[in-house]
DNA sequence: GGCCAGGCCCCAG
DNA sequence: CTGGGGCATGGC
């Protein structure tokens, strides 16, 4: 069963919002409208919703290895369900979790919408694309994103935007190498580059290290490294970063 | 006011 | 290679 508020919530997008009974998204330049009772039925027979839900990935038996393997996992796979890794965008990623450093959850959120209405397509009347590269560069200057609130991640943006063709080159590469190709970009370091491939790349062995996780690592596998998880690590950091998170009640 | 937030760059040692 | 200061901004 899928955990869609983990899975839509949790961190690894920021295009989602709770409105009266539904979700709502802005997939590139769609915009998604799910019954939040039974979303389910509005992604099945869709290939396009299919694939963004990452519906072909077998979470069943990745579920089952991480669960044999450790138990707190196992834990909390069965209160949690399935948290899915979303197909998103490379590009839309690199734009979320370049925002993301050093920043919360909300604001991230606040500051992408910002970046929508200011740069990108509209797509409805109240939802807009975000900026393509392009877009970006010829309608943004660092003074302006500043502006917008980005404060010294203001200059990463531009730098990403005209590095955007690093992230074919990504898409042919082992983790290791795709890992080394992403730092390429100013801004980007281990962190960002590892969300860049588990959530726009599908990668599904990458566990990010963030202030949450390192927390973890250390309080709950003080003798273990993120390997032990794979290779499955991905999946396994959600369901450990969800479940850290909603313990101290962060904020969406 | 200080501390933290899905960090990174730069520089010392 | 590792550790620590600085960097924008907002919430608590």
């Amino acid at each position: 069963m899928v955990n869609f508020e983990a899975t839509l919530f949790c961190g690894q997008s920021f295009s989602w919002q709770k409105s009266e009974g539904f979700y709502q998204g802005v997939i590139s330049n769609h915009l998604i409208t799910l019954p939040m009772d039974d979303p389910f039925s509005h992604i099945r027979g869709n290939p396009f919703l299919e694939h963004y839900f990452d519906l072909a990935f077998p979470y069943q038996t990745a579920e089952e290895i991480l669960s044999s393997r450790d138990p707190n996992l196992k834990g909390l796979i069965e209160a949690h369900g399935s948290i899915h890794i979303l197909n998103q965008d490379p590009w839309e990623i690199t734009l979320g979790f370049i925002t993301s450093q050093n920043n919360t959850i909300k604001r991230i959120r606040t500051l992408l919408d910002l970046l929508r209405v200011r740069y990108g397509k509209e797509i409805s009347p109240t939802h807009y694309a975000l900026p393509t590269a392009d877009e970006l560069i010829t309608a943004a200057d660092e003074d302006a994103l500043r502006a917008l609130g980005f404060g010294y991640r203001a200059p990463f943006l531009l730098d990403a935007a005209k590095k955007v063709s690093l992230l074919e080159r990504v898409s042919t590469q082992d983790d290791a190498h795709a890992l080394e190709t992403l730092k390429e970009i100013i801004g980007v370091g281990p962190k960002v580059a590892a969300c860049i491939l588990l959530f726009g790349f599908g990668r599904k062995d990458i566990f990010p290290l963030d202030t949450w996780t390192k927390r973890i690592m250390k309080q709950q596998y003080p003798d273990r490294d993120p390997s032990f998880f794979s290779p499955y690590g991905g999946i396994a950091q959600q369901h450990l970063f969800f479940a850290e998170r909603r313990k101290k009640r962060a904020q969406w």
